[in-house]
DNA sequence: ATATCACTTAGAGTTTACTTTAAGTCAATA
DNA sequence: TATTGACTTAAAGTAAACTCTAAGTGATAT
């Protein structure tokens, strides 16, 4: 799979896909004797979850650590388990941030549907 | 209520609280004589709002704009209600995104304790 | 054959949200 | 009196995560 497929498949750039590898999060990908990328199912697996995690908000240097840790093998299991943990503990903090703040929105966007035009901030 | 008081109950940087002044996301902020500010109930009830939608992620840029709209009166309160549903859309989509990446790691780790030492990413 | 298009690289530039620096005022304490 | 600490300003600096630029290769379409 070429770079620019696997950046519409993913919605991100192809200049991202390069930066990602860069940094160490996915690859180095194989390339033809052309010099271009090809894709692998597992690249593409490491994509799809390095997205998720982006999406999330997890930073790239954790990222990184973690698949590096990967790569490692099984002697990197219990660290791997901890940062995953941590990580797991910074997301549940945003997460609940976050719902506190939907919930602040949905409360003042049904005031408006109510017509009820306070002068209150929230 | 002085600057640095009003950093630490709300855990922000005197720096931040001055930046977000000249953004225009709070205040102006009245000062004394001496020239040093001097927050009000009102001023500290926007920084909470202000706090609350930034650490959703709700951009500067947004709250600014929402800010200025509400200082316009009641004449704005269409514009108002449109920015703010259009905010609430956005953050539903993060959430989304944070809550699939929570589960996930969530799975990972339930792997990870059940010694499952499986060589997959996810 | 020439233009267009997808790819390649290294490296510079951009955006957002702070954060730090430098230089200063003012009040209180050693 | 000297220094400590909180405050002030404008402006420069920083970190993270891209994003773009310039210069080039190679295959295909007109």
């Amino acid at each position: 799979m070429q770079i620019s497929e696997v950046a519409k498949e993913f919605g991100l750039t192809t200049d991202t896909l390069r930066y990602y590898e860069r940094e160490g999060l996915i690859g180095p990908i194989s390339k033809g004797e052309n010099g271009i990328r090809n894709y692998t199912e597992e690249d593409i697996k490491r994509i799809q979850f390095v997205k998720c995690m982006r999406a999330a908000g997890l930073e790239i240097s954790f990222l990184k650590r973690y698949l590096q840790l990967f790569e490692g093998g099984d002697k990197t299991v219990k660290e791997r388990r901890e940062i995953l943990v941590e990580q797991r503990k910074i997301l549940k903090e945003k997460l609940d941030a976050m719902q506190e703040a939907y919930n602040r929105l949905n409360y003042k966007i049904d005031l408006y549907d109510k017509n009820i035009l306070d002068k209150k901030l929230m």
